[in-house]
Parts: structure tokens; C-alpha cells; sequence
RNA sequence: GGGCGAUUGGCUCAGUGGUUAGAGCACGCGGUUCACAUCCGCGGGGUCACUGGUUCGAAUCCAGUAUCGCCCACCA
């Protein structure tokens, strides 16, 4: 039994009555209501019969023109109120008249204040009918209203009842029906408290993110009505004003209140501190200084305050956000944080807001059971986007806990394939970088690629693409390309310690950045794995306090990038070619390579990983050879290079090599066709910027090239 | 009544002007290669809700329409 804020109340859509119910004109002579002189009034509240003090009718509306000022008993309680004009009245709606009850509907308390109308409460506390209720004090509300109506239909003034859908105000907790009523509460004058909030939001102080929330920011607070913070329960902040006998208010800010009333001087001990505490809002809207030692000017709170960033629900940016800026403005001066980032809410698998009476609720707990914390925190973000809603599925769940399990071995492969040269206590070194071979360069270059598209994303509170770029960066990158490449070296006993260490201080270097970067979404699996692996001296003994890997180190390489990407490339088609042709997986077969000029030296030395990933066994041709016809080879073109793979005897193949190759023949034509008219147009290469049509020329190029040399050999 | 968001492959979602729109799951085929079957390889699958406009070029920008969802609002 509790007053509430309006935000507190949410409005349901119900179907209710509608009951028409006739009044009596009271006979201008007689005084008495008369029989049959009546109006019509609708009404969803028959019980707040009882308060009327008028009805109101539209002063356009010729029905009832010849009516307004005249008066209608109102009946059970023998009151006679007059017939108001005034323009809030549909005339469409019920019957175009409407019952006024300024104590019980806060339309009606508006309309009463316009016309001075007495607001006579007919409900107690505890929402039974009060003493002026007469015969019904003492009944619940919605009993008396079922007297009521009983009682009018008695008498033959119900005239009609239907079902009606309308709009109820619940309480946000406990659901119940609220009560409009007339109290004495305490309330914040919030307009300047508004206008200093939007004072920090339009001046930049304070940036909303994503941007659209800055709009329904915009829109509430402009529109905001004073806030009622006296709640009648037993739990929080005591409203600081206190009551001498003669009814005299005395605010203090001193714990034990003031010494004196500040109006008549009675002394501490006849005063009475008001019973009502703060909304549990107002008391959460001092938390970002409050928490820091306010009042005392403590250091913590010169140093924290502002904060930077907020984070938290858009659904509670009325609730929270706002009062914090208010509370924050008004006693610090300062808005007190930068950003307020909001993010979406999680919904049930299904979209629907999750909620106890609904009992649609995920236990977070049980997610973490069947999937891990790490996991289930990976899946909050990865794929989704800011201040838009979620589903939590259990897919979703598996994809975090996949990604822990893949990160997990990889490392575990990490640590197991040390090279013996290297003491397992040794301290974190750099790579050698005279030693690192092409794929070593190219796991560096890609793991500080991964640290700049992290930090760009974080910059941006980009959190899902952070995450992407994470997921790509250690599985479809460091793990499927980067490992299989270090581990030819790594297993070659042939070559130098020198070579093995360096390619074994590559790996541990690109775990070690993945590991810090990851550690802000997967703390607990990261921090785990950091613990197994190497530390350089100045590394601290925990994760969560090393040092966040610095952008481009070591630096990108982006020439290596795109010279092993096009090995990399041609790895794919080999497969694929293989597949195609239905070669088994497990057989070995023979390849000869063309890779012309430059790309020779590099496809050379990374000839026994291109053999370990394609399950060939290769020879490259001398550099000055662009392509060469093999006959009963299969043809794989990639880019500037190109494989002829020698398939056992069998028959099919050949016809599913044609297949094949005629089938890419198709593509490459439609692209090139598409591309040739793209670049015809005199509109496109004049227009368009440089850059894109120097790309597009290019490309053309190596679509030419690639459709002639399919076609020659197609044609052999 | 105002405002906001969503609409992209079977599912869940990324992608805000530039060649051929991506991922995970699901699906099909293959896999006992010394980290991982919670895995590896290959593949099929989308006229980006609709209509019109701007532009050399639109999933992307603009206008409108439809459907779904949410927020705000004093029709008893």
C-alpha cells in the first residue's frame, strides 16, 4: 500500500465494462431530480459514482447545448453537481456526457481543477469505500461497484452494459490495479532537473549510444511531469523532513534532524521525521557518486567521478539513466559519465520478454552448467548489435562453448609441441625474426591484424564485432591456416633448433595476444591458459592486470598477407578439385605447379605445407613458367598460380574434370560479362573514383586470363 | 494518437554506397593425417519484405506501403 511513480505504472490492455447509467435533472422549481429528465453517462468505474462533482459534455455538442448548466443528482449519495462544458469530452465516445470524479481519475482531477470543482475521496487506504460512501462504506471497491450497478439497474437508470477493451494502470511490481487518489506526497520539481540533463546530452557531455535512444531521451524529458518519490514502506532512504505539532516542516540535512522547527522553534524532541522513504530510483540515481564516499570529497570520488561509460538496459534509461544524470547534475555539477551505451534485452527462444508470471525465464545458471560462464558470455555478445534485442537459444550457447573447447586445444597443441631445445621454464622470448619463415610471417602479420580490428571495434562499442573478429582470428585463421603451417616445421628434425624455436615462439606470441584480447569476454578460460603459458619477466602473475596488446605488433606485413594468402588460395581449389574429381581423401597423388615469377621463391619454401594440406606431392616448375599443358591432369587455376594434378587411372575422372572445368568456365564468363559491360560504360570510369576503376580493370584482367587458359584446356 | 526498431539462406543473426551479400547452426558427401568428432575437408542453399526515387553503382541513402515487435501518451 504504496504510492508509486507513473513510470511505475504500465498500462494494460483489458477488456472491461462500459456501463451507461442515467442521471436525473434536478426540476429548476422543485429542486427535486425529476423522473424523466435524464442524461446518459458512460462509465468503466461505476464505484466512483460515489466522488462525482460534475458531468462534462463538448460545448459544440448540440445534443446537449441546452443542458449545460443545469444540475443532475447524483444518486446513492443525494449530491447535485452541475453540467460542465469542456472541450476534453469526445463526443463521439459512450454517449458524448462523462461523469467527472477529480479525486479518483486524473483526467477528471484536471478538469475539476479548470472548473473548481470540490474532489471528494471515496476510498480508504486500503481501497474499501470510505464513510461518504454511505451504505457501501466499508466494501472492497470492486464489490461495491457490483452493488452499485446492482442498485441502478434496481432503480432503472442502468441503461446499457457491454464489454469494453480499454487500458488499465498496473502496478510494475506487484500488479495490481492502481488507484488514482488524492495524497500528500512528496515530489521533485524535475523540469530544471530535465533541462540541465538535456543540457548535457545536447552540449555533447553526454553521449547516448546507439543514437536513436537520444531521440525517446529527448521526447520524455521534454514531456516530463514532476516526480512523486514518497513511498509508504518500510525499506530506504527516510525522506529528510520532519513535523513540529503545529504541522510546520522542517528539511534538514542532518542525520539526526534539526535541532528546532524552523517556522515556530518547538526543539528537537516534539518534532517527528516523516515516515515515508525515497523511491528505491531516487536512492539508485546517487550510486555513481554516492558509491565514491559523497558527500565527503573523498579521492576516489575526485578521481571517478565522472565515469566514462555507462552501461545498461534501454529499458530502464527513464528509470536509471535519467535520475543519475538529474541526481548527478544537481549535487556533482557534472553529468556523471560520458557515454551511456544501452544495450538490448534478451529475450526468450522464442522473442518473448522473459518473466516470472510467464515462466519463461533462462536460468543463467543452468547455461553456465551445460555450457560454461565463458560461453554463455561469448554468446550474449557474438552476433548481436547494440541496443537491439536478443533470443537466447541453446545454439547459440554450443557456438561459446565450441570456441572455448577449440581455443583451449589449440593452446593445449601449443604447449605439447615445444621444440626440446627450449627448456619448459623458460621465460616468453620473441620470435627470431631472422628465422621466421613465410608462414610465421603471415600468422604475425594476422594475429596484429586481430589487435586492430579488436581495438577499432571496442573503440566503437562494437562488442559483437570485437567478438567476430576473435572467433575468425584464432579458428579460422590462426587455428585452421596458422597451426597446420607451423607444424611442418615444427616436426622437421631436419631443420635448425633456430627455425623450430622461432616457429614455436610465433605460435605461443599469436596465443598469448588472442588470449589478452579474448580475456574481457572469456576471463576465466583465458586466464587459465595464460597461467600455462610462457611469461616474459615483466609480466604480471594474472591475466586480468597484463598489459593490453599494443595495435600492429608486430607490425602487419601486408605484402606476406597477400603472397601465402594466394598459396592459401590454391591449397582450396586443390581440394576442391580433388573432391570434385572424387579422389579419395587419404591418396596421395602427384601435382606439378606453375608459379610464375615472384610467387616461385615463396610457393617453394612452403612446397612441404602445401603438400601436407593437399595431400600432393609437388613440383614446382622453374619460375619463368606461366602454365603448361599436362595431359589427364586436372587443372587448377588460382589466382597467378596453377596445379596439375595427376589423378590415378580412372576413367571418370577425366569426364568429371570436364564437367568441372566447364562448369568454372560458366562463372568466369558471367563475370567477365558483367565486368566487361561495368566497364564499357563511359558513366562508370568517368565517375567513378579512381581506385575503384583501376580495381575493376584489373580484376577484368585476371578474369581474361583465367577464362583463356580454361578454355585452352578444355579445348585440349 | 505519436515515436522507435525489425523484415537478408530452413533456423538464429552479422553486414550503412563499390567487383561474386557473409557467419554459426541445420542439411548433403567424404574423413582412424600425431590439439580438438564440442573436430577436419568439400558442397548445396538467398530476385536482401514490397513499390518508387537518388546514383556510374543500392541489402546499404530517400519517400511510401505491408507485417511483426517495443516505447511513450489524460478517451470515461
Amino acid at each position: 500500500r504504496t504510492s508509486v511513480s507513473d513510470l511505475e505504472v504500465i498500462p494494460t490492455q483489458e477488456t472491461g465494462t462500459l456501463w451507461t447509467i442515467r442521471y436525473h435533472l434536478i426540476d429548476e422549481r422543485s429542486g427535486l431530480p425529476n423522473a424523466d429528465e435524464t442524461i446518459t453517462v458512460a462509465t468503466t468505474r461505476p464505484e466512483t459514482i460515489l466522488g462525482d462533482t460534475a458531468v462534462a459534455v463538448h460545448p459544440d455538442d448540440d445534443r446537449y447545448r441546452a443542458l449545460v448548466g443545469r444540475r443532475v443528482r447524483i444518486p446513492f449519495v443525494d449530491r447535485d453537481v452541475p453540467i460542465i462544458a469542456d472541450d476534453v469530452v469526445d463526443r463521439g465516445f459512450g454517449t458524448g456526457a462523462v461523469k467527472i470524479t477529480p479525486a479518483h481519475d486524473k483526467d477528471d482531477h484536471a478538469t475539476g481543477q479548470r472548473h473548481g470543482l470540490p474532489m471528494i475521496s471515496v476510498l480508504a487506504d486500503d481501497a474499501t469505500i470510505n464513510e461518504v460512501g454511505g451504505t457501501y462504506a466499508g466494501l472492497d471497491r470492486y464489490e461495491a461497484r457490483k452493488r452499485i450497478v446492482a442498485d441502478l439497474e434496481g432503480a432503472g437508470d442502468l441503461v446499457g452494459t457491454k464489454p469494453h477493451e480499454m487500458v488499465i494502470g498496473r502496478c510494475q511490481r506487484s500488479n495490481d490495479v492502481i488507484e488514482p487518489r488524492l495524497k500528500t506526497q512528496w515530489f521533485i520539481k524535475v523540469d530544471p532537473l530535465a533541462q540541465s540533463a538535456l543540457q548535457a546530452t545536447r552540449s555533447g557531455e553526454t553521449e547516448i549510444m546507439p543514437a536513436r535512444f537520444e531521440k525517446v531521451w529527448e521526447n520524455w524529458l521534454t514531456n516530463i511531469h514532476d516526480w512523486n518519490v514518497s513511498r509508504q514502506l518500510w525499506w530506504g532512504h527516510r525522506i529528510p523532513a520532519w513535523y513540529c505539532p503545529d504541522g510546520h516542516v522542517t528539511v534538514s540535512s542532518e542525520v539526526d534532524g534539526p535541532a528546532r522547527c524552523e517556522t515556530c522553534g518547538r526543539g528537537a524532541a516534539e518534532l517527528r521525521q516523516d515516515p515515508d522513504v525515497f523511491d528505491t530510483w531516487y536512492s539508485s540515481g546517487l550510486w555513481p557518486f554516492s558509491t565514491l564516499g559523497w558527500p565527503d570529497r573523498t579521492e576516489d570520488l575526485r578521481r571517478y567521478y565522472p565515469g566514462t561509460v555507462m552501461e545498461t538496459g534501454y529499458d530502464i534509461i527513464f528509470f536509471w539513466v535519467a535520475r543519475m544524470m538529474f541526481t548527478g547534475l544537481q549535487f556533482m555539477d557534472a553529468a556523471p559519465f560520458r557515454t551511456v551505451y544501452l544495450h538490448g534485452m534478451v529475450k526468450d527462444p522464442y522473442g518473448q520478454k522473459m518473466s516470472k508470471s510467464k515462466g519463461n525465464i533462462v536460468d543463467p545458471l543452468e547455461a553456465i552448467d551445460r555450457a560454461g560462464a565463458d560461453a554463455m558470455r561469448f554468446s550474449l555478445l557474438n552476433g548481436t548489435s547494440p541496443g537491439n534485442d536478443q533470443k537466447f537459444s541453446n545454439e547459440r550457447l554450443e557456438d561459446g562453448r565450441n570456441f572455448a573447447n577449440k581455443l583451449w586445444n589449440a593452446t593445449r597443441f601449443v604447449l605439447g609441441a615445444r621444440p626440446a631445445s627450449i627448456p619448459a621454464d623458460a621465460p616468453r622470448r620473441e620470435p627470431d625474426e631472422a628465422s621466421l619463415g613465410a608462414g610465421e610471417r603471415w600468422i604475425r602479420s594476422r594475429t596484429a591484424a586481430a589487435v586492430d580490428a579488436v581495438d577499432k571495434a571496442m573503440g566503437e562499442y562494437q562488442l559483437a564485432e570485437a567478438t567476430r573478429a576473435l572467433y575468425d582470428g584464432i579458428w579460422s585463421e590462426f587455428c585452421d591456416w596458422g597451426v597446420e603451417l607451423a607444424k611442418v616445421r615444427l616436426a622437421d628434425e631436419a631443420l635448425p633448433a633456430a627455425v623450430r624455436e622461432a616457429t614455436w615462439w610465433t605460435l605461443v606470441e599469436s596465443i598469448d595476444t588472442f588470449v589478452r584480447l579474448l580475456h574481457p569476454v572469456m576471463p576465466f578460460i583465458t586466464e587459465a591458459l595464460w597461467a600455462s603459458l610462457p611469461h616474459a619477466a615483466d609480466d604480471p602473475d594474472l591475466l586480468i592486470v597484463a598489459a593490453w596488446p599494443q595495435g600492429s605488433t608486430p607490425a602487419r606485413d601486408r605484402a606476406t598477407e597477400a603472397s601465402v594468402e594466394a598459396v592459401l588460395d590454391l591449397v582450396r581449389r586443390i581440394r576442391n578439385a580433388r573432391t570434385e574429381a572424387g579422389i579419395e581423401t587419404s591418396a596421395w597423388i602427384d601435382a606439378e605447379i606453375a608459379a610464375p615469377g615472384a610467387s616461385n621463391a615463396l610457393v617453394a619454401e612452403l612446397r612441404p605445407q602445401l603438400e601436407r594440406l593437399t595431400r600432393v606431392k609437388a613440383t614446382i616448375l622453374p619460375a619463368d613458367v606461366a602454365r603448361k599443358d599436362v595431359p589427364g591432369a586436372l587443372s587448377v587455376i588460382a589466382g597467378g598460380l596453377e596445379a596439375y594434378l595427376q589423378p590415378r587411372e580412372d576413367p571418370e575422372v577425366a569426364a568429371r574434370e570436364r564437367d568441372r572445368l566447364t562448369r568454372e568456365l560458366g562463372v568466369v564468363e558471367g563475370r567477365l560479362a558483367s565486368s566487361t559491360a561495368r566497364l564499357a560504360d563511359p558513366a562508370f570510369s568517368s565517375k567513378a573514383p579512381p581506385h575503384i576503376v583501376d580495381g575493376a580493370r584489373r580484376s577484368h584482367a585476371e578474369l581474361e586470363a583465367q577464362a583463356a587458359s580454361l578454355r585452352e584446356k578444355l579445348a585440349g
